[in-house]
RNA sequence: GCCCCUGUAGCUCAGCGGACAGAGCAAGGGAUUCCUAAUCCCUGUGUCGCCGGUUCGAUUCCGGCCAGGGGCUCCA
């Protein structure tokens, strides 16, 4: 809230600089409120005056000056306010600016970092959506944790959000994979059977085909193959879906809604769209299959709906899932999806466009991890027999780390993953250091109790806050209230990634504090007073870590 | 050939148009009679891929080039 009212302070001050003839009248720009780097510069800084002078050839400096003449009177909020450099303002928080925004930190609790900033607009974040044929692999571990955060930080923000996995358990390749798992199971009996070609050779397909054949026995082997083929189709897909779901949840992923494709095609759905495109006139027929005219509205060029083998595309599916989104009442769309599909984003906004919902969808593309093993490329595909499994990675890095060195990154980059490193490495993820941190303020808290420090008081009296002023304490309390902005500008870059950083300097910021400072002393009142502030870094570090879905332990 | 992403310290990566470009790891040295040393302190390194442009100011925006990754299917 700080760089909201001083954002408030400074348009004061230019409405009044206008009124007495100082300042020139016109719109005041989009400027920056910023805490600076140099400690020299004050608590908080803003280039407004720089961007008046470039708009209007003015003096920056004197701008500066007339701006600052006619701040509002802070009531003491601000201690010192100063022209510095080229013509940046520089602003010093008074200490009862600062003890005030502590305290509205701890009443805000849980709350502290959550905004109303879009009452209630529903909005569903679709991501991991992985083919139900086999295991994830590790892309989908990073675009878990990924879809996952960004839904939380909008959460935060004030959107109803709805979390959704789209399961494609239609079309060819569940053929194949009924097939794969077919060839298994019969080897598994002992009989000579070709391998389909093209089909799934990883080992998982042999553990699913034992788990069939310990539960319906080998009798299937008597069947007649296109029998055979559905029933083992639903079973693999009963297993694999049951996999999906499990480890999804222990990595703290857990869907709202999880839906068919397969649906939309026994409802009709798809039929009813197809309809819809042939009597708007954007689809056509031509070389015996039914194209969309997505060139019309952006797409390189026209996609095919339907083959000339009557079945459907992938495509005609997916328009007929986003309408049906729309049909549920939903008001903005994110699709997370992985690079490899990045070609694909073109014709589903045109798609949309098309059937007259511009600018409901946005897709994300969350560039791909590339797998290493001991520096040697390994390929992630479900084909080839080598794949790192996310579970195996899960096992062996844990849930925290996992998530952690995911939201390290910018989803625009692509990470590349040794997991022998990561095996190795697990032990320095900087998520322990942040986790540290909150354990410690759990341990002072618990020790304070101890020694008969009432832990629990919510919020101590002024003159109790008033003995927090060293350095390190100030610092820090600084870097809490970053957090409400912060979370404000990552929800609208959908950018958790830049969480990770903060949460490490106010880590940083507390161990220092920590090291320097003792908390429970024998002066009772400095003990409160910083107990306070212990309590109110754990706040904040509980909440951020809560929008990572990183746990927060008492004790390491 | 076209489209998207990336190119910043030895390595992995941050950096939302601004004031001397940052963190972790790695390397070396130091700190614990006291609330958890999974901590803290000290010590270095940068043609911000290259060339232009816009701007008072560019690592950040725009254009071109080079390099790496991904995609360009009547596959999903």
């Amino acid at each position: 809230m700080i760089a909201r009212t001083l954002h408030e302070f400074i348009e004061e001050a230019f409405r009044r600089a206008v009124e007495a003839g100082d300042l020139s009248p016109g719109e005041l720009p989009p400027f920056a409120l910023e805490r600076p780097r140099v400690k020299e510069h004050g608590h908080w800084a803003t280039n407004v005056a720089l961007l008046l002078a470039s708009d209007r050839k003015g003096r920056p400096r004197e701008i500066a000056e007339a701006l600052v003449r006619h701040l509002p009177d802070s009531e003491g909020r601000l201690e010192r306010v100063e022209v510095a450099g080229p013509g940046f303002i520089n602003f010093t928080l008074g200490l009862p600016w600062m003890r005030e925004e502590l305290v509205r930190l701890a009443e805000a609790g849980e709350g502290y970092g959550r905004w109303e900033l879009v009452a209630g607009t529903r909005l569903q974040v679709e991501f991991v959506s992985a083919n139900p044929v086999g295991p994830l692999h590790v892309g989908h571990g990073r675009w878990a944790a990924l879809g996952d955060a960004i839904a939380s930080l909008l959460e935060a923000v004030g959107y109803r959000v709805e979390r959704e996995f789209y399961v494609n358990d239609f079309g060819n390749q569940m053929d194949i994979f009924a097939a794969s798992v077919e060839a298994r199971y019969l080897e598994l009996l002992g009989l000579e059977v070709e391998f389909p070609e093209d089909g799934y050779r990883g080992e998982y397909i042999r553990a699913i085909a034992a788990e069939i054949l310990a539960s319906e026995g080998g009798s299937w082997k008597d069947r007649p193959t296109e029998e055979r083929r559905l029933a083992f189709r639903e079973l693999a897909y009963a297993q694999v879906m049951e996999h999906l779901k499990s480890t999804l949840h222990r990595f703290g992923v857990d869907f709202d809604v999880w839906f068919s494709e397969r649906s939309l095609h026994e409802s009709g759905a798809l039929d009813r769209v197809l309809e819809k495109l042939r009597g708007a006139g954007l689809a056509y027929e031509k070389d015996g299959a039914l194209w969309m005219a997505t060139s019309r509205f952006g797409d390189d060029k026209d996609r095919v709906l339907l083959r000339s083998n009557g079945t459907p595309t992938y495509f005609a599916s997916d328009i007929a899932y986003h309408l049906n989104k729309l049909e549920r009442g939903l008001e903005h769309i994110i699709d997370l999806w992985g690079a490899d599909h990045h070609g694909y984003a073109k014709r589903m906004q045109a798609a949309m466009q098309a059937l007259g919902h511009p600018g409901v969808l946005e897709i994300i593309i969350g560039q791909l991890v590339n797998l290493k093993r001991g520096g040697e490329p390994v390929r992630m595909s479900k084909r080839t027999g080598e794949m790192i499994t996310f579970e195996e990675l899960l096992d062996e890095v844990g849930r925290d780390a996992a998530r952690y060195f995911f939201l390290t990154r910018s989803q625009d980059s692509a990470v590349d993953f040794d997991i022998e490193l990561a095996k190795q490495q697990s032990q320095d993820n900087p998520v322990y250091y942040v986790q540290y941190a909150h354990a410690r303020i759990c341990s002072i808290l618990r020790y304070a109790e101890e020694q008969g420090h009432d832990a629990a008081e919510a919020v101590p009296p002024p003159e109790v806050l008033g003995r927090l002023g060293e350095e390190e304490e100030l610092d820090l309390a600084l870097k809490l209230f970053e957090y409400e902005e912060l979370v404000r500008s990552c929800a609208q870059d959908r950018a958790p990634h830049r969480l990770t950083r903060y949460l490490e300097e106010t880590a940083a910021l507390f161990h220092y504090f920590y090291t320097k400072h003792r908390v429970i002393t024998e002066d009772s009142e400095l003990s409160r007073a910083r107990l306070f502030l212990c309590k109110c870094t754990r706040q904040v570090l509980r909440n951020c870590l809560g929008l990572l879905g990183v746990s927060a332990p008492e004790s390491m």
